[in-house]
DNA sequence: ATGGCTACGATCCGTAGA
């Protein structure tokens, strides 16, 4: 089994790159961020004929996530229980017995902003969330853009990044917190190249300068650490013509 | 030098992303 996880900044810009991606990356759940649309306007018609059913929850403009499975997908939830929030950023649902939870973390703007604080709200409510669904499912993932480079070594520059919104220690704090949860970071699970990084700046020519972050995650709880045998991060759709800032990341379950 | 792109929805600039 093969779980995916994409943001891919407006669905409707990355549509065709999407259906391109699909065969080549051969993904058996795909969790989708930033669609920037409204549920009415999910290109439901494209996926379906790609060979995917989809669960979506969307809005104008801003986040909105999916996920996309071959096959059934269970007890679809949108958004964290007891968390009122406009904000479509939480999607979970049941696949070949997998629970998938689909996560787009708030950005943060900037250390002490107001959005800081929503973002930290955020994390606590989400953690507390995906405690009680650990409790419920052994087998879980939890994928998305979790907006924290967990570490210096996700982080092109990390001097010139520290304390920075998505990389300070509070963030960190909340990062780590999720996975003291007992869910593992799939991509750590095995060596990797130095300078992985999921997401680079369009400006100043950041993907061609390798100047990212990782920031696009796949955690797993222990079971399916047990059963998981790599992770990457697939840069392809990256150097393509408009590209979305984020790139796919893919965890190989046996 | 604190900018530099991109998407969106409003217009011909502001908001937001990260």
């Amino acid at each position: 089994m093969r779980l995916a996880t994409w943001n891919v900044n407006s669905l409707r810009v990355r549509l065709t790159q999407l259906l391109d991606w699909l065969p080549s990356g051969q993904p058996d759940v795909v969790c989708l961020q930033e669609l920037k649309l409204e549920d009415a306007k999910f290109p439901r018609e494209e996926i379906a004929a790609a060979g995917y059913r989809a669960a979506w929850s969307g809005q104008k403009t801003y986040n909105g996530v999916a996920i996309l499975a071959r096959t059934d997908t269970q007890d679809v939830i949108s958004g964290i229980p007891d968390f009122p929030d406009d904000q479509k950023r939480v999607l979970a649902a049941t696949i070949g017995g997998v629970r998938v939870i689909c996560l787009y973390a708030p950005n943060g703007q900037a250390v002490g902003s107001d959005k800081y604080r929503y973002k930290l709200d955020w994390y606590v409510a989400a953690t507390r969330w995906i405690a009680a669904e650990l409790a419920a499912h052994h087998s879980l993932a939890v994928l998305g853009d979790l907006n924290v480079a967990p570490e210096d070594r996700d982080v092109h520059d990390p001097k010139a990044w520290e304390g920075q919104v998505l990389v300070s220690e509070p963030e960190r704090d909340a990062y780590r917190a999720l996975l003291a949860l007992g869910l593992k970071d799939a991509f750590r699970l095995f060596d990797q190249p130095e300078k992985s990084f999921s997401w680079w700046d369009y400006r100043m020519m950041g993907f061609r300068r390798n100047a990212g972050l990782r920031i696009d995650h796949v955690l797993l709880s222990p079971t399916l650490a047990a059963r998981c045998t790599a992770c990457t991060i697939d840069k392809a759709p990256r150097k393509l013509e408009r590209p979305s800032d984020h790139t796919p990341v893919i965890a190989e379950l046996r």
